[in-house]
DNA sequence: TATATCCTGGATATTTAATATCCTGGATAT
DNA sequence: ATATCCAGGATATTAAATATCCAGGATATA
């Protein structure tokens, strides 16, 4: 099982978008240097965050994309779902249904107990990943990222931002 | 993001093998007959939760497979990570350490806070499927399986078992 | 002891999803 | 007018999940 790697591009860079003057944006291209990734495929990931209104992007020069709320209103949540989809990890094939003592399928209205323990684990996740915003990740930037690697962002942005 | 479909036939087994009387078995053959699933698949399946230690084999002519421990001590986390392994969903990439503000890998030690917050939603997912044994599943079927589809599976287990 | 049953593990094929690139068309700032 | 940038479709590549088959070893039974 495993989880889309477009969903760590995007938090990085929504937390890198967040650290933009109002009103300014970064284009695919500068974000996929900015982190050292292929920008044709990011862009898939991009369209995808626009589509869930978690980015917005300006076409032309000088266009590229900002985000379209304010960082206590996006959720890691938010993220998964608009990049990983909303399905759930556990996927009940309904096997109850099938082999020698299946009923026929008006009989199985409820979800069965394994279907059942499932989502409740999904919903355990869901739950953390809806509790930690792009706010809170900010926050703890400047306890956690390396002073220099912090400055050198800085500088970086100052770069391209003109 | 989709956790193998063995699981679900995996928890399935486990739940039918539950029900034999003290010592005996059923043969992948016979388990992939009552869920209607192929053969050959499940046996791989088999062959993960044997190395794990949540079911034991039986070669040979009335030979087959039954659990290894008692219900209450086989969680959905075991059969999870027995088929699907232990890695996390999120894997994190380390893109810190690439682009034009990286520093030197020594610069790394502890981990970012978004791999941080994906180990927090990973460790509620975890959690919860720890909190959920094979005992549980059980003690709910007579209230969540209609009982003419209890019947028929008494009824085939019955005239497999001899 | 011969035989039939059953698990084990390796080899391999098939299908599906993730990853990745490219190109055309439309928007827009300069 | 031109250069930059996003949107979305088409397509290629890679990796993983799904699935089958077979040879080898164990064992109950006749």
């Amino acid at each position: 099982m495993k989880m889309s790697g477009g969903v760590e591009w995007s938090v990085h860079c929504l937390s890198l978008l967040a650290s933009l003057p109002p009103d300014r944006t970064l284009s695919a291209k500068r974000l996929a240097e900015f982190h050292g990734i292929p920008a044709a495929y990011l862009t898939k990931h991009l369209q995808a965050l626009v589509r869930d209104n978690i980015l917005e992007s300006i076409p032309g020069p000088r266009g590229g994309f900002r985000l379209s709320r304010a960082t206590e209103q996006i959720t890691l949540l938010d993220v998964v779902d608009a990049i990983d989809g909303k399905r759930p990890a556990f996927r009940c094939s309904e096997i109850r249904q099938r082999g020698p003592s299946a009923l026929g399928s008006k009989c199985y209205r409820r979800p069965c107990g394994i279907a059942a323990a499932f989502a409740n684990a999904d919903a355990a996740w869901r739950g953390s990943l809806m509790n930690c915003t792009l706010s809170d990740l900010i926050a703890e930037i400047p306890e956690k990222v390396d002073p220099r690697q912090q400055k050198k962002s800085a500088a970086w942005l100052k770069k391209v931002l003109g």
